[in-house]
DNA sequence: ATAAAACAGTACTGTTTAGTTTACTTTGGA
DNA sequence: TCCAAAGTAAACTAAACAGTACTGTTTTAT
């Protein structure tokens, strides 16, 4: 019998974290498949044993780290502040798309996020809700904040009038998408973040589109 | 004994070609790891021990099929006509760029090219070369022959001098992949492709950033 | 202190699957 | 026509792996 949220003490709620904290490592290092549930619990310092009592299989355990990593998204999260930006004139905008720009790069190239972004593509198929849900917490979640950034960026007049918010977002975060997935995901080592020239490159282009 | 192609008969090429092209529609269904070699025979219409024949291990069938997916890449081989266009103003600029759009959004939104993508991305643990086989003969290829089209634009004039090849073509990639991801792979049922209203968006915002 | 609960370590079971073996059938050229 | 090469079908082997059983130890609460 496995151990539901509610009924559990704080030295249960912790072993579980533990866990899960294992399992978040060995399942993002190696995927689903890859992830044997011995390497899980070794990496958890737990036995085997104990891991089942907690979880009643692979795939529960697999489905509760990714919904924490995706719901709880500690990366995302942070892009939410954008909404609060609302920059004056030009010059304004071009420091915070600067910034934005770096952070939104920061975050899609680290280890832990590319991993997260690899494994949900790569089990889609054995996971069907994984998709929409990691779509719907993550990416649309920046997007959509961006794109309120924009619209009230376009009120204020420092943006065109014609300027659509989704479609001024897809082509803020497009282009960095692009080094995310070419230089991240289908790179072999670390990945390797364009320079800062590069991304003042982008934002002086991408300011010219939408001013 | 697998067989080397240099020491073939026609008849073994083309045994080789229809296992060749049943583990292609196996692999790209279910990736490696999910695809059995059982499933693979019977999907070639082939015995299990002639696939052994042929191949000595469902790695080597599998970085075949995958090597022949990038080299041979039909669909991007397609984008490189994009070289031999030259825009004369910014009215053809903008026909060739709404034509190009649509031909990209529609080649890597098509089941089988995402199916590539999703694969490549998945495997690359297990097949540390793929990742760079397939950036350097799909995407990169691409990318260097849109960034050819901007430079041949910009020393006719109708691109700005400040505008960097590479850049740009991210730029112009970029928001059409940000459908191919989060509609494409994230998706759980078919793709759905951007309208044609949003791919005139985006190239008309694009237009004002490259002139 | 001590009983009860939780846990570690490890061997075991059943299942899946890559790859092989065996016995039989088809095909094509001299 | 005939025979050797090529192929089929199905059973089999070996290894990997998810999940369980068992034994002994540590931790917590009273």
């Amino acid at each position: 019998m496995s151990l539901a949220s509610e009924e559990m003490g704080s030295r249960a709620l912790a072993k579980r974290e533990q866990i899960l904290d294992g399992a978040r490592r060995v399942f993002l290092r190696d995927g689903f498949a890859g992830a044997g549930t011995d390497a899980i619990a070794a990496e958890a310092k737990v036995s085997k044993r104990t891991l089942y009592v907690y979880y009643p299989s692979k795939e529960e355990l697999f489905a509760d780290v990714m919904r924490k990593l995706t719901i709880e998204n500690p990366q995302t999260r942070a892009l939410e502040s954008i909404e609060e930006m609302s920059p004056g004139d030009e010059w304004e905008l071009r420091r915070d798309l600067l910034e934005l720009a770096s952070k939104i790069v920061a975050t899609m190239m680290q280890p832990d996020y590319l991993a997260l972004l690899r494994t949900t593509i790569a089990d889609i198929h054995r996971f069907p809700q994984l998709g929409g849900l990691f779509r719907a917490t993550v990416p649309e979640r920046a997007l959509r904040s961006f794109a309120v950034f924009i619209e009230k960026s376009r009120e204020r007049g420092v943006v065109g009038r014609d300027v659509d918010g989704d479609t001024a977002a897809r082509m803020f975060i497009g282009p960095l998408l692009t080094y995310a997935v070419l230089d991240g995901l289908f790179a072999g080592g670390p990945p390797r973040p364009p320079t800062r020239e590069k991304i003042e490159e982008i934002v002086d282009l991408y300011m010219k589109s939408i001013t």
